[in-house]
RNA sequence: GCGCCCGUAGCUCAGUGGACAGAGCAGGUGCCUUCUAAGCACUUGGUCGCAGGUUCGAUCCCUGCCGGGCGCGCCA
C-alpha cells in the first residue's frame, strides 16, 4: 500500500465515523500522509484528527478515536495508535506494505506516473539563449532544470510544450553581425561588440559557405553575416543542447512575429482593451494599471517596436495556439520582468494567476580549488555549456544543476563534482543503481530469477531496514507529482539520496544471494524483487532528471 | 529608495503548519577470504539572523528590523 491508497483508506475511515453518528464534520478531501522518521510511530501517520479538530467541535484526541475505530477494521492496517496531541500512527499489515514492491517492479517505467495534473496544457519555455554566442551558464542551470520540470509535468500527466524563443531581429543581432564583418575583416572588435573566440570561429564559416563575401559592401556583408551567423551559432546551441540531453519542441523565431504583422495585431489588441496611449511621439502600454512600476513603451519615437512588444504578441502567439498556461523560466538577473509581464497578460484580458507562471533562478557561480572561476564575456572567459560538460560530464552537470531549489544561488565547485566519492551526489545515487544491477547480474548467473508476481511472499521482508526500504520506494509517486506541483524538480534528486541512502543501510545489513553452498529461500526471492524494485525508482528518478542511471561503474 | 531571492551544524545545503530540526562533507572510533568499501555503523556538532504577531502547534504564515545576492532603460 502506497501512502495515497492509504490516504483513501483514511478518508474513507472519516467517511465511515460520520455515517456511524460517532463524528460530525464535512469530510475532507485530501487527507495528509507522513511517514514518520521515529519507527516508533509506525509506518505512517496522519494528523487528520488535529485538522478536524476545529470543525468537528470535539478535541482532537476524541476525533482520533472515532476515525481509529473505523480504521482498525480497514483491509491491510494492522493497528493504529492514538499519540501526542492526536496524530494516528498507522502500522500496515506485512504484506500491504510488501506488495509494494512486486507493483513496483511491475510497473516498471510507469512506477511514478500519475494523473494529478491530467487536461493541463502548458507551455514551457526556457533557455531561450539569444544566438549571438554559446548558451552560458546560467542559461545551463535553465536547460537542467526546465528539461527536468518538463519531463516530471509530463509524468503527473499535464500536456507539456519545451519551448524556446530566440531573437534574431533587433539591435544585438546587428551588433553580432557587425562583430563577425569586422572578425571576418580583421577589423577590431566594434564597440560593445562580441568577443570570444567563437566570433571568429563563426565567421570563418560564413566566409567559406559565401564565397566573395568579403568583396561586398559592408551593408550587404553585414545581412550576410546576420543570416548565415544567426543560422551557424544556432545550430552550435542545438548541438551542445543536445549534448546535454535538451530537445525543445519548438523554436521560435523572434523575427517571425515581425514579419507577420502578429506585433500590429498585439498592440491593436491591446489598443481596444484601452490600456495604449502615446506620448512624446512613443506608444506605451498603461501596465502601471496592474501593478508594474511604471509604463513601458511599446513602439519607440523612432518607429521601432521595443522587444516588450514582441513579448506582447508572443504571448498571444501562445495563447492563440491552445495552452492554458505560459510557463517562463528566467535567471535572477530578469527579476523585473515579472512586474510587466503579468501586466501585459492582464492587460490582454487573461488572468495573470492562472495563464502565467514565472519562475524565476538564482545566479550559478562556478568555483574551482576553493576559487571563485572568474568569469569576463570580453575576455572570453565565459564559461559556457559545453565547458562544463567538458569540466564534469553530462550527468554531473545535469544532477549538480538540478539538485539545488532555484531559489538558492549555488556555486558550483568543478572539483567537487568530478570527484569519486561520497561528496559527489550523483556517484552516491547511481553507484547505488549500478550496485544492485550487480547483484541482479549475480542472480542470474546463479539461476535465481524474479519468477512470476504471484510466487514472491514479500510477506517475509519485515526487518526495519527492509520495511523502510519499502516505505521509502513507496514514496515515490508522491514525490513525482508534488515536484511538479512545486516546480521543484531539486525535490526528485533529494530523494534519490535518501533512497539509496536506505538502499546501502538495507544491503549492508540484509544478505540477498546465498553464500556459498546455501540454498536460495523464498526470502531470496522476496529481497531480490525489493532490490529490482529500488532499481525501478532509482531510475525512474534519474531519468526524470535526465541522468544516466548505469549499469555498472 | 523600491521589488525579488537568500540567512538552518565548522563548510555546502534539504526541510509542501506537526512529534526529540535532517543529509553530505570536515573531526573522532570501528567494519571487507563469499552479493560493487564509490559502501556501512557508532560519535562530536544547533539561540533555525533578531524582535513581535497569528495558531492547539511556527524553521515554515504575517509585520518590522539586521546582514548578503540580483534587479529597477524609448537596451535586448
Amino acid at each position: 500500500m502506497t501512502p495515497e491508497q492509504l490516504s483513501d483508506v483514511v478518508r474513507s475511515a472519516v467517511a465511515a465515523a460520520v455515517e456511524r453518528g460517532t463524528l460530525a464534520v464535512a469530510v475532507p478531501d485530501a487527507v495528509v500522509i507522513d511517514r514518520p522518521k521515529n519507527p516508533e510511530h509506525g509506518d505512517y501517520a496522519t494528523n487528520i484528527a488535529m485538522r478536524l479538530a476545529k470543525p468537528a467541535g470535539r478535541p482532537p484526541r476524541e476525533v482520533a478515536e472515532a476515525v481509529a475505530a473505523e480504521l482498525r477494521a480497514a483491509e491491510g492496517v494492522a493497528g493504529v495508535e492514538i499519540a501526542g496531541p492526536g496524530f494516528l500512527n498507522i502500522r500496515l499489515a506485512k504484506d500491504a506494505l510488501g506488495r509494494v514492491a512486486v507493483q513496483t517492479v511491475t510497473a516498471g517505467e510507469a512506477y511514478g506516473r500519475t494523473d494529478v495534473l491530467a487536461g493541463q496544457r502548458l507551455n514551457l519555455e526556457f533557455v531561450s539563449a539569444n544566438p549571438t554566442g554559446p548558451v552560458h551558464i546560467g542559461g545551463t542551470r535553465w536547460a537542467a532544470v526546465g528539461d527536468a520540470l518538463g519531463r516530471l509535468l509530463t509524468a503527473s500527466g499535464a500536456e507539456v510544450s519545451r519551448e524556446y524563443y530566440f531573437n534574431d531581429a533587433g539591435s544585438q543581432i546587428d551588433r553580432f553581425a557587425t562583430s563577425l564583418m569586422a572578425a571576418a575583416n580583421d577589423r577590431p572588435v566594434p564597440e560593445d561588440g562580441y568577443a570570444g573566440a567563437y566570433i571568429g570561429e563563426i565567421a570563418a564559416q560564413v566566409v567559406a559557405a559565401e564565397p566573395g563575401l568579403l568583396e561586398l559592401p559592408d551593408a550587404e556583408q553585414q545581412e550576410r553575416f546576420r543570416v548565415r551567423g544567426v543560422e551557424l551559432m544556432f545550430a552550435e546551441i542545438k548541438r551542445s543542447l543536445a549534448g546535454f540531453g535538451v530537445v525543445f519542441d519548438t523554436y521560435f523565431s523572434e523575427k517571425t512575429l515581425h514579419d507577420s504583422g502578429a506585433l500590429e495585431k498585439a498592440v491593436a489588441r491591446l489598443r481596444e482593451q484601452g490600456h495604449v496611449y502615446e506620448t512624446d511621439g512613443a506608444v506605451w502600454l498603461r501596465t502601471t494599471d496592474f501593478a508594474d512600476d511604471k509604463d513601458r513603451v511599446l513602439v519607440k519615437s523612432d518607429g521601432e517596436p521595443t522587444y516588450f512588444a514582441a513579448d506582447c504578441a508572443y504571448y498571444l502567439d501562445k495563447r492563440e495556439r491552445g495552452f492554458d498556461k505560459v510557463v517562463i523560466m528566467l535567471g535572477a538577473d530578469h527579476t523585473g520582468y515579472v512586474g510587466r509581464y503579468k501586466a501585459l497578460v492582464a492587460a490582454m484580458g487573461d488572468d495573470p494567476a492562472t495563464n502565467l507562471e514565472i519562475l524565476i533562478g538564482q545566479l550559478v557561480n562556478l568555483v574551482r580549488n576553493g576559487e571563485p572561476v572568474r568569469m569576463s564575456k570580453r575576455a572570453g572567459t565565459v564559461v559556457n555549456l559545453e565547458d562544463l560538460v567538458d569540466a564534469i560530464g553530462a550527468d554531473a552537470a545535469r544532477y549538480a544543476l538540478a539538485r539545488a531549489s532555484v531559489d538558492q544561488q549555488i556555486d558550483l565547485d568543478l572539483d567537487a563534482w568530478t570527484r569519486k566519492t561520497n561528496d559527489n551526489p550523483v556517484f552516491y545515487v547511481q553507484y547505488a543503481h549500478a550496485r544492485i544491477a550487480s547483484l541482479l547480474r549475480g542472480a542470474a548467473d546463479l539461476g535465481l530469477p524474479l519468477g512470476e508476481a504471484a510466487d514472491v511472499d514479500t510477506a517475509l521482508l519485515e526487518t526495519q531496514r527492509e520495511s523502510d526500504l519499502l516505505r521509502a520506494i513507496a514514496e515515490f509517486p508522491q514525490v513525482v507529482s508534488s515536484a511538479a506541483e512545486l516546480r521543484a524538480p531539486h525535490r526528485v534528486a533529494r530523494y534519490l539520496e535518501e533512497l539509496a541512502g536506505t538502499y546501502h543501510r538495507f544491503y549492508d545489513a540484509c544478505r540477498v544471494l546465498p553464500r556459498g553452498d546455501e540454498e536460495a529461500t523464498p526470502l531470496t526471492t522476496a529481497r531480490l524483487w525489493l532490490c529490482a524494485a529500488t532499481a525501478t525508482v532509482l531510475a525512474n528518478g534519474l531519468t526524470v532528471l535526465g541522468v544516466s542511471a548505469p549499469e555498472r561503474m
